[in-house]
DNA sequence: CAATCTTTTGCAATCGTTTGCAATAATTTG
DNA sequence: CAAATTATTGCAAACGATTGCAAAAGATTG
């Protein structure tokens, strides 16, 4: 039963720009009941009226009014923001492009909605990461997701050491306090080289930088399988290169100029995999009749590419899940562990 | 000079999760001050003691102190928070994947970051494209950039009527009402066109889903060519396909299992053109040799595959810029028009 | 030394919600 | 029909910050 006839928000309405924001005040005063009953309709709670409940989300509905998320989180002190932060290197004002990141990106974004996150990114520079606890602090998130591990496991460590809820994709490292999601780097070197061995090639060179964990691992990987096949480990056939198309042409045309003899390459991206066959290419170097190619990720380019690239794969899809899974333990107060996703040796084109 | 000893802020401490986020009061607790000294003190207000400014900003800075910006920004009420938004097709459960738009995504990141606004980014079903207009109506987002025009100018007509500042990636179409920031699509068709005739092509194909917008303006640049050089233009030549590698790949088998003659053919993607260049390769059908190639985008790996893909370049960078740009004025209250980004065309060796 | 002006501080209201509690109205019961 | 119970509602106090205004302290002036 209505008290009073319900006046249209006048201060809404008044302004010229029309683009107010409606509030639950004016809901209520529409609908002639107080803003608690009001906000209690639109939670769903049993203590208003079926009827009264109705009518106020009508009328909610029908003047396009969704409440003031900012607000319901002050008072009810929750927060279903997480934030994914991309360190990028600010000195060489260098982005990432490597198509994996960025479909960890896309990953990413279903997982949270799916578990009904928002998604906050962030650009942070790689050299300050310790910026990253802000967005905690400052309540803009309540974890944070972090994509690239790079040289930074103290300043990670440090993170943990505050108590900021952190995932990281990379690897798992000694004496680590943050927690990775990762792809299981040395299996994944390990089969690789394995392959190119059994195709009978002997001369395999490590395309990647070595000093970066993951690549390390995966360095470590390509070793393992050579000393098990009591195989020598020639230096020279390690070649530094950044995760960037440029840095792998680079790193492969210095490469080849030093006319290193080699048959097969495992480089550690498929980005590089692909930049290294197209500088070959423009040499004469067959792929994979003279050289044989294996690539890490599984990016969808890989299969669509000539010859369809021989990869290790990475889950990505399950790899945003596990990380949402173990920032969403974080942050219920567990410690769970660092997990290392099985990767499975894609063979194609390249390598046969 | 301190009104009493400072005592710690017992209830922050005495939970053993250690995790209870710092506020306002207990800075002000430990300065000896009033919250509201605090708040003036941390953002620089005159009407604070230097002295006092000092002790509290290393106080706060010492104990990682943020100040909480849902509280800021309710008060305030600001906010710095564009949503970003990619609409994914729900039937098809199908994710983006065209590394042109993940680029955009990190060039907006990079714009918005320049202009000090947070970036959300939400997955919205293609079909439901009215939900954007929550993030807005809930205080979440104070503007929506939209990535992917699809075939939704209707729904974004709606959005642009209820007001919901936006600002879209794609073409500018009649009857529109919402603000669009897109390539010069049709005059990026006509060059490429213009260019393999130039190379004696005479046959051009075209790939594309030209019931896209952009798409189609693309598609209108190359009946433009041919309509200038008076050459007839085949609709066989047309061939149909989305903008995911898989449908290229599709597409284009079935386009050559019709053995249509063609000497060139110009993709609305680079994706789809790398795609199609596999695809024939592997059916030893030479680019550029036997059909020369021209793609759309320049995204980074168009230069770094083989041959290197002649393309039309849309300026990314430039792009997330005029998008933000955009957004702003449309949120200052603004009606600003749309913008035309210059395409050019970038010769590489699939056309020469 | 009283009166005035400055500088520095704190009180209390406010932003848009939620929720414990008390109040009211409607219903059931003895 | 009074009393007890139940179903709905509204009041007012949070949530963590900002800010107009008034008060207090110190400095300056006549």
């Amino acid at each position: 039963m209505k008290k009073k006839i319900a006046e249209p928000p006048v201060q809404a309405v008044a302004h010229g720009d029309s683009r107010a924001r409606m509030q639950m005040v004016d809901i209520a005063r529409l609908a002639g009941v107080s803003v608690s009953t009001v906000s209690r309709a639109l939670s769903g709670s049993t203590l208003v009226n079926d009827e009264t409940r109705q009518r106020v989300s009508d009328l909610a509905r029908s003047l396009n009014y969704s409440v003031n998320i900012g607000a319901q989180n002050l008072r009810m002190k929750q927060n279903k923001t997480v934030a994914v932060v991309v360190p990028y290197d600010a000195a060489a004002r260098q982005h990432v492009s490597d198509p994996f990141f960025l479909s960890m990106l896309g990953s990413l974004a279903d997982a949270l909605t799916d578990r009904d996150y928002d998604m906050l990114v962030s650009r942070v520079d790689a050299a300050r990461l310790d910026n990253v606890a802000a967005l905690v602090d400052s309540g803009r998130a309540i974890g944070v997701i972090l994509i690239g591990q790079w040289h930074h496991h103290d300043q990670l460590n440090e993170l943990a050491r505050r108590r900021i809820p952190l995932a990281v994709w990379g690897a798992k490292l000694p004496q680590q306090f943050y927690c990775t999601v990762g792809s299981d780097n040395v299996t994944g070197g390990r089969l690789a080289t394995q392959h190119l061995l059994a195709q009978g090639r002997r001369r395999i060179a490590f395309l990647g930088d070595r000093n970066l964990p993951e690549v390390g691992q995966r360095y470590e990987g390509y070793c393992e399988a050579l000393r098990r096949k009591r195989l020598p480990n020639d230096d020279q056939l390690a070649i530094a290169a950044d995760f960037t198309a440029d840095g792998g042409e680079r790193a492969v045309t210095d490469f080849l100029s030093r006319a290193i003899p080699f048959d097969a390459m495992f480089a550690a991206s498929d980005l590089l995999a692909m930049t290294a066959i197209n500088v070959m290419r423009r040499l004469s170097i067959h792929v994979p009749h003279d050289v044989a190619m294996v690539g890490y990720d599984d990016i969808t380019l890989a299969a669509h590419c000539h010859p369809p690239l021989t990869t290790v794969r990475q889950p990505i899809d399950v790899a945003g899940r596990a990380l949402v899974d173990v920032l969403t333990k974080i942050i219920g107060g567990d410690n769970p562990p660092s997990v290392l996703l099985p990767t499975d040796l894609v063979i194609r084109a390249t390598s046969v």
